[in-house]
DNA sequence: TCTATATTTGACACATACTGTCAAGTTATA
DNA sequence: TATAACTTGACAGTATGTGTCAAATATAGA
């Protein structure tokens, strides 16, 4: 089971990409890039979209990682976890059929 | 569907409790209290064990109720929403099976 | 209405967490 | 051992969340 950082690591490696080559398509100090690979730090929105385009990932995809990341690792520690999810889900269902008016 | 919010505002009005005494009972401002009864601001986890306690609610229910409110307002707006929860189930799955040593 | 009580709201100071930047440190490779 | 690649930690700035409080508003009863 790979973590999002994994997968960009890999990717990036598999291309035979430098941090540095990389951090600079996306705009980011390398620092930052080599701590989001290690999981240290989480990547923005923007910067997943243009990860995605250097190391030719699909950016769909990329972002359920990221989601389900950072979801996984929120409540990994709970006994309750997996029903939680599942109430989620109905919720999110609910949410998205009853849309809230401002 | 029910948000936490709700859940803890109709459960006290049906016991008659006035914010006054739950929230001299869970050892909060009035203020904060009201304010997690319109889902302004999120309980902790040692509110929602004591708020169970005095308003007869299932501890672990409340949690649970607690944890999917958090993660639906997450991603609601997330296209991939179901698809990243399903992933997550996954990551979750994998990690309580191979615990990270420390 | 007037009054008392219940609830809501917003401002505040404080704490906590997250951001990007940078330089110095470590690791890996030739 | 020299060079490049990567990692680490400190830093200031910013954002976000916290509880406290008093004032504003809403609600209910006489």
């Amino acid at each position: 089971m790979e973590t999002i950082g994994q997968i960009l690591r890999n990717k990036r490696q598999e291309l035979g990409l430098l941090l540095r080559q990389v951090s600079a398509y996306v705009d980011i100090d390398q620092a930052i890039l080599s701590k989001i690979e290690r999981n240290e730090r989480k990547p923005t929105k923007e910067m997943l979209g243009r990860l995605a385009e250097i190391l030719k990932l699909d950016k769909d995809e990329l972002l359920i990682q990221f989601i389900s990341d950072k979801i996984a690792y929120e409540i990994v520690n709970e006994d309750c976890a997996n029903k939680a999810l599942k109430v989620a889900e109905r919720k999110i269902k609910y949410l998205k059929s009853h849309p809230v008016k401002n």
